[in-house]
DNA sequence: TTGAAAGCGATACCAA
DNA sequence: TTGGTATCGCTTTCAA
């Protein structure tokens, strides 16, 4: 903690007995001759200069740092998505800052008014829902913005989203194939937009194998370990001839495994389960769970990939993209 | 995307008619009339001034920005100190920047010298192992450091600390407690740091019950879920009269898990099985798993703490923390 | 190629 | 209390 002044650009000049602006065009690699160049970097290490980069930014109008910004970080697919962003964007030269706006949507919202301080050149943003105020501040951010997860088509602004109907359309198709014949659904609130998306893919992934649809088989809880433990109990003891379980995530597929083992039901022998998200849990469960990846970090390394174009000066129209589900299969469902 | 120039204090001055001066002063709620105020907050809202933290930052020397730098953000211990650290600092108004070093000593040596750039006011710095590079970047920092982790006793930094040593025997001591005879013992590289302490403890535990330490006991693998199944499994087998497990982390107490299932050993019944780090994998294991905590959201906590007393100006001897080890019993040793 | 000087957008000192 | 001005540490234009 010595806390000795830095030294600046001017103590430099001084030591090596040229102008600051040399200093400067040496350093930053504009023309100079050899000569120039060497006596910078000498008296560059005599005095150990290093630049300020907050002198810098309030010149060059850039900061070098990125915000990512999003629910808590302690959600698996957001943590997935911020170990790829990081290198990514370090890679480029950028600083990584991070907002966890815990469930709140006026913090969200005062995320996106505060890059009208400038402290970031852009912002990776997973938004909890889009409201009317998003949309608008959206429209006029003082900086570009990437938002993972889903955009009302009018909103100018560069997307990445998963497609997590497909994703549950893949499960249960799977399911069906393994040769399933009553494949239940446990899901999360039908008013979310996952809940209802993956709803969607359940049913989407029984008609295309040909199947009926059974509301009977269909619960709606919470994506968490003990909503789907419980539903899965009530379920299978109501309806015991269910020989396939999709859970709408992994903590519910977790639950349901749980559930499963304690009535004495055999995975997969009697039951064949299938959860989403394919977290880390999904590997190390007992027996392992098959899971539908919904391509986190895929959607983190594409966002920084196009907010770097932005930040590059790509001004073409907002692009949207969409990355697709894949299912690993485990031995919970095989 | 709408790149109309930000309004500066400039035009907040002109539209209210006052001296640029003035603005700051009512802005900072420095000695300035109520009239003064109110035309200075119209001007404000009129043009949508919001002040540029970079140029503020130029003059006032700091950036209300603190890093937290480690391995790896997807490593459970860390994930549980950024969810702490974040909003300790947010609530004292300062933002969060992430660097995740990978397992490279040079990445964090970069880090430690990258505060003299000055992007920071303070770090938190969770470093793989200390070396005399380290040592003495550290006693020369740009901005306030506080370590997670082992330190030498002579570096002056603050520093907070676990005690797996005293946890290892926590986890042991419990499952003598709980009648276990023949404890064995899965830890990682014994030339690690942790590794090290975890094995200390554990032999410390079986003194503390008043056991034998068997070496036939003690195996040696990574941190890993397949090498602690595949280690468990061999361990097993030479020594089928083993009642109890303790895993020196989560990962490889959850494959002992794995392996006895595949043992056909029945777990608390046969085989007590306990591992350490409380991840969020205990406790959706089957059994659930117990597990020694060893605290690490309060580390993190406490790290942010520390660091905000020093940005406060405390000028104290520099603070040394140990977060005592607690242990969550689960039915896998019950 | 080099140096002088203006300016980025704030804060804070000093007079008035 | 208010305004003028120097200043923070750099980049960049403009002349020489």
């Amino acid at each position: 903690m010595s806390q000795r002044r830095r030294p600046t650009i001017h103590e430099v000049a001084k030591v090596a007995g040229v102008s600051i602006s040399s200093v400067s065009r040496a350093l930053n690699g504009n023309t100079s001759n050899a000569d120039m160049v060497a006596r910078v970097n000498a008296a560059v290490r005599e005095v150990g200069y290093v630049p300020s980069v907050v002198a810098q930014s309030l010149k060059t109008r850039h900061t070098g740092q990125i915000a990512f910004a999003m629910e808590d970080i302690g959600n698996a697919a957001y943590l997935e998505m911020v170990r790829r962003i990081q290198p990514t964007l370090r890679d480029e030269g950028y600083r990584l800052l991070l907002h966890s706006t815990g469930a709140d949507v006026e913090d969200e919202l005062g995320v996106l008014a505060s890059l009208s301080q400038n402290y970031v050149d852009g912002l990776i943003l997973c938004p909890l829902r889009v409201t009317d105020r998003h949309v608008e501040a959206l429209r006029q951010t003082a900086v570009p913005v990437v938002v993972i997860g889903l955009l009302p088509d009018d909103v100018p602004v560069d997307n990445v989203r998963a497609d997590s109907r497909v994703g549950a359309q893949l499960a249960v198709q799977h399911l069906a194939e393994a040769g399933a014949r009553r494949i239940a659904f446990i899901d999360g609130p039908l008013d979310t937009v996952p809940g209802r998306a993956r709803y969607d893919g359940y049913r989407m992934g029984l008609a295309a194998a040909g199947r009926e649809t059974d509301d009977a088989l269909i619960r709606f809880t919470d994506f968490r370990f003990d909503a789907g433990r419980q539903t899965a109990r009530e379920l299978l003891t109501e309806h015991p001839d269910v020989d396939a379980v999709f859970g709408a995530n992994d903590l519910i597929a977790m639950g349901a495994l749980h559930a499963l083992r304690e009535l004495g039901r055999d995975v997969p022998g009697d039951v064949r389960v299938v959860g989403m998200d394919d977290t880390p849990l999904a590997a190390t469960s007992f027996p392992p769970l098959s899971s539908v990846s919904l391509g986190s970090a895929d959607r983190g390394r594409i966002a920084a990939e196009l907010l770097l174009r932005r930040l590059d000066g790509d001004d073409a129209p907002p692009e949207r993209v969409t990355v697709p589900p894949s299912l690993t299969v485990r031995e919970s469902s095989r």
